[in-house]
RNA sequence: GGGAGAUUAGCUCAGUUGGUUCAGAGCAUCUGUCUUACAAACAGAGGGUCACUGGUUCGAGCCCAGUAUCUCCCACCA
């Protein structure tokens, strides 16, 4: 059979994909084995995959495909999230890109369009893994509103509602005039924005020419004014506390009050208080019983209560209003100020404060076991520099906002009583009913007498169930899943939302069935380009993960991901990231193409052989550990990185050619099957970094048929370490480099055969590796000798000499080679003599630190000595 | 404004209780080579005052203080 010079991965993948759900190698149901599990961070039902979720899956996988094995039972639990408002968002995009408006829709009309968008683009991400290699249990996929799912959340909220934990209340909420909705305080990111502080006269009310001066940057907000505020101990505005005060424009009579909220220092020392749109001037409002002036539409614009500029919107009435009190005179001046405002991190428009109805979770007491989890190590961040982070946030933990304006999502389940601001809790309309029979004591109550409340619920208040909720652990207590899977062992998400999930999902966890849902959270970085920009559509700088699949191969996608993404650090992408691990592919891939080349005789193994196969098993036990050691601390590149070096540099670039038949040899049938063997390890290591190949070399090496899939075997422990083993090969290694590098160095060709003499006192390791020496450096003969030949260069390895024949020896360039290294020895010892010269040192240093530097003193000195030697023979 | 973290080779990063020649890795660069698995490769080489200034110590990328620069998170200064 031929076998290809180059890798082409593309049909081997979709093959071994397919063959792996046909013969469900990712299937996971509750056994003896221990469980490990890890549920996949829900992407939103109608996304599309992009270089984030390849890095967070890829990362995932190698986690998962790594357990399975090592004996455990792994189970992997994919799915979507419904993500009410960045799904709704796109619905209402596509309505209106065909002339509908979501509000010229019934609530139940929306919803039969949003429920055929997810039936058309759910689950495309899904697929879209699969290309990946994602080894999910994909029998398990999950959607958050899946009809148990949603039971689980309406559960949860009535119970947290009849523990009083939830409760309805008008607060100052972030509103999103743009959506139409209240969003919470995380989802408003804070920027630095160039504004303006205009200084408005406001006329004191029974002094016609007295006015104040308030300073704001809103002055719009000035039709919803309720006061005007100074400083209790302001001394330039005494007189006027109690006083009443004329609003410009709109002459309505407002108080001047007292309050120490105020910074004297700041604007003027006055300032216009507008209750119902700022959160400051809310409350300052509750302390000195101000009416609310609401004077805001949903949409922004101005309402009726406004009285003047009606049905603008707010940033042209700013402008009008600017305008106006400027030619009414009232406008002092304008300033140039920086000032902190919130946008919506959906719409990207300026969040309005506004006092609305909402429903509220207490958070103080459920946050405390979730932040005791974190504190004491139950529950670990990695890196674990995000646990100061999470501290921070846990111990000012506010009350979360759980009200949605929207359809899209899981409707809070409180009815209220028609033309009444009562209300009840309850998981269904039958509920309610009874409920609220009980209530009124009117058992003659009917359904049409109750209004189900109109919002829905934020999307992290069915997320943070995940762990729970994707094995029925609410509404299916004690079930076998439940209790097999649950606890699950690591979460692989991005530090982003930290807080909006991964902090809630330890609440839950806790709260709910009294376990933490995770013991590791891997937090990942974010993708962005060579020049740290974040991965962005508008900025066409983000690739599409599909293209450079099937362009480079999923393996080599997933290594080129990996190769430079420790645990919390941004990953700067760069497409030659992926061409390195297409690349490596094709290294493996070659290995196999050797391997598999060999016919293999049946002479006994020779001492070559056999010296590279004891070394090899050395190095690959060493390494194992190593790998071993970097996957306990998350570790996924550096424990790549092993594999990587391990595969590449020990198996193909030493190992490999230590074995190699010479033209027309053949390898032994004892070694072959030693080196397969070999082979089949470094394929498992390689397996959750790359498990399309490593599959389809695993059965290439097994020549009869298809064997056990390479995804389900098993890792075996590794044996113990020799260090001599690994200590002579390394001397061999060393002196073929420094060999190889005079050749080089000399110009003289790998082709010219030379002959070597060698000056060591260990002339036993160099015989038993002489003919492996022979071959790599194509030598005519090799001798040892207690002098230097006459007419030969040298060169050190170590306290070894190696001298080659030359017919023009550079005895000036070796000259100043051997001084060179005199000067540098000499500097060495002399700081070492310092040391030991220290009487301090050798007091207060640990025995074993001054028994090594008295070691590294007698070294340098026979090295010199042998040095100075050489350099006398040569002479000047 | 508050908090956290970072600064080591051209780039991305390691450097695990201060102690081997400790200054590393991968990539990139440079020089050779189409050597019978692989030019998507092989063999070699160069490259850093460990941000700066002090301090502690026999000894400091590593510990302490200060300075500079950067990143992230949180936050209601009109």
């Amino acid at each position: 059979m031929e076998i290809s010079k180059k890798y082409q991965p593309g049909d081997i993948e979709s093959k071994w994909y397919a063959t792996w759900l046909e013969a469900r190698v990712f299937r996971s149901t509750p056994d003896h084995r221990p469980a490990y599990t890890i549920t996949m961070p829900p992407p939103n039902v109608t996304g599309i995959l992009h270089m984030g979720h390849v890095l967070n899956n890829t990362i995932q996988d190698v986690l998962i495909r790594r357990k399975r094995m090592l004996g455990f039972n792994a189970c992997w639990v994919p799915g979507t999230d419904h993500a009410s408002i960045a799904t709704e968002a796109k619905v209402v995009k596509m309505l209106a890109d065909q002339g509908i408006k979501k509000h010229d829709l019934s609530r139940d009309e929306f919803l039969s369009h949003a429920f055929a968008w997810k039936d058309k683009y759910g689950g495309i991400i899904l697929e879209q893994l699969r290309k990946l290699g994602a080894s999910c249990d994909w029998d398990r996929t999950s959607f958050t509103m899946d009809e148990d799912y949603s039971d689980s959340v309406l559960d949860v909220f009535c119970e947290l509602h009849e523990r009083g934990l939830i409760y309805r209340g008008i607060r100052m909420v972030n509103w999103d005039p743009q959506a139409q909705t209240a969003v919470s305080d995380e989802e408003v990111i804070h920027k630095e924005t160039k504004g303006h502080l205009y200084h408005i006269k406001y006329q004191i009310a029974d002094a016609p020419d007295t006015y104040l001066t308030v300073a704001t940057t809103r002055p719009e907000t000035l039709l919803g004014d309720a006061a005007v505020a100074v400083h209790p101990e302001d001394t330039r505005y005494q007189a006027f506390i109690g006083k009443k005060i004329f609003i410009p424009l709109i002459n309505r009579e407002v108080p001047i009050i007292a309050d120490d909220y105020l910074d004297m220092a700041f604007g003027t020392g006055c300032l216009k208080v507008t209750p119902a749109h700022d959160i400051n001037d809310y409350e300052i409002g509750l302390r000195h019983n101000l009416e609310v002036i609401d004077i805001f539409n949903n949409d922004g614009t101005i309402s009726p209560i406004g009285k003047r500029y009606v049905g603008m919107d707010r940033f042209a009435v700013r402008k009008q209003i600017v305008k106006d009190l400027d030619e009414a005179g009232l406008l002092v001046k304008i300033e140039d100020h920086t000032h902190a405002v919130g946008f919506s991190e959906r719409t990207d428009v300026p969040i309005e404060p506004k006092l609305s109805m909402q429903w509220f979770l207490r958070m103080e007491e459920l946050s405390k076991p979730a932040l005791e989890a974190v504190v004491s190590g139950e529950v670990k961040l990695y890196p674990p520099k995000f646990e100061n982070t999470y501290r921070h946030w846990m111990e000012n933990v506010r009350d979360w906002c759980l009200s949605r304006q929207l359809w899209w999502g899981h409707r809070i389940p409180a009815w209220y009583l028609k033309g009444s601001n009562k209300y009840v809790v309850a998981r269904t309309l039958e509920e309610a009913l009874d409920k609220a029979r009980e209530m009124t004591g009117r058992m003659d109550m009917v359904a049409d007498e109750l209004e189900q409340d109109p919002d829905v619920l934020d999307t992290w208040a069915s997320s943070w169930l995940w762990p729970i909720s994707v094995f029925k652990g609410l509404t299916e207590p004690d079930n076998e899943d439940i209790k097999y899977y649950y606890p699950t062992n690591d979460l692989v998400t991005a530090p982003e939302i930290l807080f909006f999930w991964v902090a809630r999902m330890i609440i839950a966890g806790y709260e709910f069935l009294d376990k933490k849902p995770f013991s590791n959270v891997y937090l990942t970085g974010i993708v962005r380009d060579d020049k740290r920009r974040k991965m962005s559509k508008s900025l066409g700088n983000s690739p599409d993960p599909l293209d450079l699949i099937a362009q480079y191969g999923a393996d080599g996608v997933r290594v080129g991901m990996l190769l430079s993404s420790p645990a919390g650090n941004d990953l700067l992408y760069k497409e030659s990231l992926i061409e390195q691990g297409r690349n490596y592919a094709n290294k493996v891939w070659n290995a196999f193409r050797l391997v598999s080349g060999w016919e293999p005789g049946d002479q006994p193994i020779s001492t070559s052989e056999g010296l590279a196969i004891d070394w090899m098993e050395n190095r690959l036990n060493q390494v194992t550990l190593e790998i071993e050691d970097h996957f306990e601390k998350f570790r996924i590149s550096d424990a790549l990185m092993s594999v990587y070096k391990l595969t590449w540099d020990d198996f193909c670039s030493w190992m490999l050619e230590m074995v190699k038949p010479a033209q027309g040899g053949a390898v032994s049938n004892e070694a072959y099957l030693k080196i397969v063997s070999i082979f089949e390890r470094i394929l498992q290591l390689n397996h959750p970094f790359m498990p399309f190949i490593t599959e389809e070399v695993w059965q290439g090496l097994a020549k009869r048929g298809q064997r056990e899939f390479m995804t389900l075997s098993q890792l075996s422990a590794p044996g113990t370490v020799n260090e001599a083993v690994l200590e002579n090969t390394q001397l061999i290694q060393d002196a073929i480099a420094s060999v190889r590098a005079w050749r080089s160095e000399k110009g003289v060709s790998m082709k010219e055969p030379i002959a070597l003499f060698l000056k060591t006192d260990n002339p036993e390791v160099f015989s038993r590796y002489a003919e492996m020496m022979g071959r790599f450096l194509n030598l005519e003969s090799m001798d040892f000798t207690e002098a230097q030949p006459e007419g030969s260069a040298s060169i050190r390895v170590g306290i070894h000499e190696i001298y080659i024949p030359q017919p023009d020896v550079d005895l000036e360039g070796e000259k100043i080679k051997i001084q060179e290294e005199i000067t540098y020895l000499e500097g060495f010892l002399d700081s070492v003599v310092k040391k030991l010269s220290n009487e301090r040192f050798v007091s207060k240093a640990p025995a074993d630190v001054v028994a090594l530097e008295q070691k590294k003193q007698a070294d340098a000195e026979s090295k010199l000595a042998m040095l100075r030697e050489n350099l006398e023979r040569i002479g000047v």
